[in-house]
This record gives C-alpha cells, sequence and structure tokens, in this order.
RNA sequence: GUGAGUGUAGCUCAAUGGUCAGAGCACUGGACUGUGGCUCCAGUGGUUGGGGGUUCGAGUCCCCUCACUCACCCCA
C-alpha cells in the first residue's frame, strides 16, 4: 500500500528545509531588534474563539476550518489564522499588565479547507507578529518598517506595498451605508457574486476581479473619503511616518481585508510574480479584539507573512546556500572503518560535520560521494595509513593533498 | 463548491492505433587493483495513475474513477 499526503498538505526536506531554516532565523533576529519576543499558541483552539474574531459570515469560518469534536464532545478548530490564538493567550494570561506595549512574534502551520493551487494549500506556514496597547500609528509604522527590513534581508525586491484604512465602528457604517445607496441602482451591472455581497459584507464588491464589477465601481464613494477626523488623523500621520522610516507604499482604498476583526490600517504586501495568490504578507490593526475577548480595551495591530510564498519567491530569485560537510573521511577495510568511525566521532564532538564513506564501496564512489555532498576535505585511511599512523587529506576545491598523522586531524580542522 | 488542463522510470520528457515503451539527468559499477568534477561504457530502475470498453492490436481512441496543476472563489 501507498500512503500520499493530504491534498494540499506537504512535507518539507532538504534542501528546501534549509532555506525555510533561514527565513525563519532572519525574522526572528529582525524581529528581535524590534522588540518582538518569541511566542507559541496551540495549533487547536475552541471553534468559538474563530467565529467571534474572523467573523461569523466569512468564508474562512462558514466553509474554510478544519473542525471536529473532541472525546469530551467539545468543538475544537485547527487554527486557520495566527492572531486569534496570540489574542486569547494575551487576555487569558494577563498579560496587558505588563508594561505596555507587548510584541510578539510566532510561527507554525495554519490549516484551511480550500482547493489547493498555486500559493495556496490546506496546511500553510505563516510568520506573523502582533503588537498590543499601542493606538499611535507610530506602531503601523514601525511595523511596516520591520517587514520591508525583513524583504531587504531576504533579498527581494519588486514587492509592493499597499496600504488604507477601513475606519473604525464610529465612521465604517457612514461608509457601508454611502456604498449600499450607491450601488442600489447599479444591481444589474455585478457578477452574481457581488450581487450576494451586496447584501452581506458590500465593502468586498470594492476588491471584486470581474470587468464589469470594475466599470461599476470607478466613481463609488472612497473609504479614504469617509473616515471620521480621528481615522482620518491617524491614516495622515501613518502616511507620512512611512515617508520619514522610507517605506515605499500606495493606497489602496479598494483593498479590503477577509476578516472581520480589522479596523482603521490594513495593508497588503504583494509581488507580482506569485500567480493569483500574490498576498506574500498582510495584516492590519484590530483595536477592538482584545476586549471583544474579554480583555479591556486595548488597541492592536499584526501581521502575518506566508511562508510558502515567501520560499517559492526566494528560489524563484536566487541560489540556495545549501550547507556542505566540512570533511569526509574515505574508508578502505575493515579496520579503517573502525578507526574512522573513530575519528568521525571525535571531529563530531567538536562540532566539525564530518561524512563517512562505507566500506563496501569504492574509494572512488566515495570520493564522489564526498564531492556530491560539496565536502571540504577528504581524510583518506586504508591499510597504508593504519600502519604509518598518518592519514591522507584532500581539499576538494583545488585538488590539493597531503599527509597528517592521525593524532593531529583534530588540530588540523581547528 | 465551479471551470479548464495534465497524468509514461526518482526527475524532465519522447514514442502515425502496429516488433520487446525509449532518451537525458540522477543512482550503482567499470575504463583508472587506493583519488571527486570532464569523457566513454555498462547496469539498476515501468502493472504507461486505476478500472472498464472499442479493435486482430491501445501509452495512443471512448467511458468511469483517482491524483495533480492552474484559474474562479477566497486569502498568507
Amino acid at each position: 500500500m501507498k500512503y500520499n499526503a493530504l491534498k494540499g498538505i506537504h512535507d518539507i526536506y532538504p534542501p528546501d528545509i534549509s532555506l525555510w531554516q533561514h527565513i525563519e532565523k532572519v525574522a526572528a533576529d529582525i524581529f528581535t531588534v524590534f522588540g518582538f519576543q518569541e511566542i507559541r499558541a496551540p495549533i487547536i483552539e475552541s471553534t468559538d474563539i474563530f467565529v467571534r474574531s474572523i467573523g461569523e459570515t466569512t468564508d474562512i469560518v462558514e466553509k474554510e476550518m478544519y473542525t471536529f469534536t473532541d472525546k469530551g464532545g467539545r468543538r475544537i478548530t485547527l487554527r486557520p489564522e495566527g492572531t486569534a490564538p496570540v489574542v486569547r493567550c494575551y487576555v487569558e494570561n494577563y498579560l496587558y499588565n505588563l508594561p505596555s506595549p507587548q510584541k510578539y512574534f510566532y510561527a507554525g502551520p495554519m490549516f484551511r479547507y480550500e482547493r489547493p493551487q498555486a500559493g495556496r494549500f490546506r496546511q500553510f506556514f505563516q510568520i506573523g507578529a502582533e503588537a498590543f496597547g499601542v493606538a499611535e500609528p507610530k506602531i503601523d509604522a514601525e511595523i511596516l518598517s520591520m517587514l520591508k527590513l525583513l524583504f531587504e534581508r531576504l533579498g527581494l525586491r519588486e514587492l509592493c506595498f499597499q496600504v488604507n484604512s477601513i475606519g473604525c465602528e464610529q465612521c465604517r457604517p457612514g461608509y457601508r451605508k454611502a456604498l449600499v445607496s450607491f450601488f442600489s441602482d447599479k444591481l444589474e451591472g455585478l457578477c452574481p457574486d457581488c450581487t450576494r455581497r451586496y447584501e452581506l459584507n458590500p465593502l468586498r464588491i470594492l476588491d471584486c476581479k470581474v470587468d464589469s464589477c470594475k466599470r461599476v465601481r470607478q466613481d463609488a464613494p472612497r473609504v479614504t473619503e469617509h473616515l471620521c477626523s480621528d481615522c482620518e488623523n491617524h491614516f495622515g500621520s501613518l502616511l507620512s511616518l512611512l515617508e520619514l522610516l522610507e517605506v515605499p507604499h500606495s493606497i489602496n482604498p479598494d483593498m479590503v481585508r477577509g476578516l472581520d476583526y480589522y479596523t482603521r490600517t490594513t495593508f497588503e504586501v504583494t509581488c507580482e510574480h506569485l500567480g493569483a495568490q500574490n498576498a506574500v504578507a498582510a495584516g492590519g490593526r484590530y483595536d477592538r479584539l482584545v476586549q471583544e475577548f474579554g480583555g479591556p480595551p486595548i488597541p492592536a495591530i499584526g501581521f502575518a507573512v506566508g511562508m510558502e510564498r515567501l520560499v517559492s519567491l526566494l528560489k524563484s530569485s536566487g541560489e540556495q546556500n545549501i550547507p556542505a560537510p566540512r570533511t569526509f573521511i574515505a574508508v578502505l577495510g575493515e579496520d579503517a572503518g573502525k578507526q574512522g568511525l573513530a575519528l568521525a566521532n571525535r571531529l563530531r564532538e567538536q562540532g566539525i560535520w564530518t561524512e563517512i564513506g562505507y566500506t563496501g564501496n569504492s574509494l572512488k564512489s566515495q570520493m564522489r560521494r564526498a564531492d556530491r555532498l560539496s565536502a571540504e576535505y577528504v581524510l583518506i585511511i586504508g591499510d597504508e595509513e593504519i600502519a604509518s599512523g598518518n592519514c591522507k587529506w584532500k581539499k576538494l576545491s583545488d585538488g590539493s593533498q597531503g599527509e597528517i598523522a592521525l593524532s593531529g586531524v583534530l588540530a588540523f580542522f581547528q
């Protein structure tokens, strides 16, 4: 019987894994200098947590969640995103009593039951960050410049930073009304999906890809023109801070995020080389969620980076650094096999990556394997070497070789 | 959930309905009894995704099914 991984769920293994590790390391380093600390929230939570935060009528909650009942009859869901568990943790453990702001980052798998396509999987990894306790747009700008630095460090170019403000509970209802009245006499020009959106969530008509909908909405009211004065000031200062921090960006008033908890600032980082799923990172402010989860009214903002999308961009844009062993021990014969193994062990104890050949293989094939591994040195041990107490070394990059005492090998590599 | 496309060796791909389904790469060995890359030679590797049908004959045509891919939708 041959088994396959589940649809939309992929293994990650060498050589790709080194790229994943590299991204995770660079991200952790950058987040750390911005004062973010790692947080590890569970992968499964009560279903309710996601329903309440993401929104009952969103697609994620309505049809994309992996939900089951556990043996105790509890409704459980595999997290479809990372913010809700972090907020739950923040509130449950009274982390708002710690000095503000509290800033966290996380990395791990998320799950959504969707039809897989380029850049979209049922299990996908996100690296995300959340900052609690600052209402000022300063932190919004910091977060965006942190993302800019991350992508720069990873060597990514041609990214497009888009920002928007979708207002707050004060001004959004008014904007929604304005949209509804704008579209009320234009319904026949909209696609079937948008006529449904008109009822449920008219803001989503703004990011429909159908041409006729694009035409119909051309003169639709802009969210940025319907902000209350607080939101307008907030957005205005964010834009000027982005100038100050030299984060190139464009304002996209049609950008509507799919999660209900967002307020004010929303943003997306997209790349045209990604295909239909072109967002490599996205996020926004969620000033009401902590309170919604039973905490005090604490503002917050966060984002998530899509690992698979990032990996695919990095794979197509640069060459990978595949890690290589420092030395390869080629052995000829039983005794040499044993001595080589013992030597390998001593080298490894010193933190030197050592590979060893197996006596069944010819020297030629062992050399070939050392070459394929890109080992820096090969040590050759056979009967002659055991008898003389020396072994041969060869540097593969230039072919130079020589002899050293078996007892001096450790020093040779240090 | 809807639509389209593709399934042949580990990978990338050939093969008018007609001998035994091939090539390159990779892997193993040899040429070079103990020295990698380059070259040459050989070997390993296939239920042509699975099932049914048409036919003297199916990798090729038809039907069903499964898987994958892309797009819609949705989103990281």
